[in-house]
DNA sequence: GTAATATTAAACATAA
DNA sequence: GTTATGTTTAATATTA
């Protein structure tokens, strides 16, 4: 394996500036329109989720047990809305998302430096810079970032190399680390195709339980 | 030093 | 047969 930290722009990663945003009204277990998942809102990846979720009575509960149990982020059933658009802008270094008319986001550079709080994680002067967060966390916000909260995995690799230009040279490794964490990871569960109507292909929807979060 | 987690690579199976 | 997708395993790096 080549020596990948020599590519990353950062070496220290802030914690987790989506989630520090996140507004912590959850209802109780929404269930996704196509019945056959509890739609709970998960990501991966953070490991002071703990902490910045403290005082929510988060933990445990039994099916959590599981350290990649992300129930308690996903109990929003609109969880990336709680975030806000503004969180998905600070998150991705060229996109302004703007779906307020339904539509596909439109690119559009960001003041330098405002994609994260990390100072590092600079698009204008390291356009190829690795993006701080976990795959865990792109994926999540791909499929929230879509209209039916599910993607099939073309349209994840898609939403990623929209907002995040480093991957379009990545090596395509990449693509394995999304399909790895999509089946590795228990936030994401397929979608049987013939259950849904609004996508092409089978899909992933996020299902939170646990203790993810983006890693910043 | 250890455990947990993330990343990466690879092999293999299956379906279109 | 090819490609995309999905699963699993393993090695390695990072962090608490």
């Amino acid at each position: 394996m080549a020596d990948s930290t020599t590519d990353r722009c950062q070496q220290t990663p802030p914690i987790c500036p989506c989630i520090s945003n996140l507004p912590l009204d959850l209802p109780s277990d929404p269930v996704c329109p196509l019945s056959l998942f509890t739609r709970t809102v998960g990501l991966n990846g953070c490991r002071d989720a703990p902490d910045v979720l403290s005082g929510r009575s988060l933990f445990p509960r039994p099916e959590d047990e599981e350290l990649t149990n992300l129930n308690w982020l996903h109990e929003s059933s609109n969880l990336l809305n709680s975030f806000g658009d503004p969180v998905l802008r600070s998150v991705s270094p060229v996109l302004e998302l703007d779906h307020s008319d339904g539509g596909p986001p439109s690119p559009s550079p960001l003041p330098t430096g405002s994609a994260t709080s990390d100072p590092t994680f600079d698009l204008k002067q390291n356009p190829n810079c690795k993006p701080p967060y976990s795959f865990s966390c792109l994926i999540f916000m791909a499929i929230e970032d879509s209209p039916s909260k599910r993607l099939p995995v073309k349209d994840i690799y898609n939403w990623i190399l929209l907002h995040f230009p480093y991957f379009a040279n990545a090596p395509t490794g990449w693509k394995n680390s999304v399909r790895h964490n999509l089946s590795l990871n228990k936030c994401f569960k397929k979608v049987d195709k013939d259950r849904s109507q609004r996508i092409v292909g089978c899909g992933r929807v996020p299902v939170i339980r646990g203790r993810l979060c983006c890693e910043l």
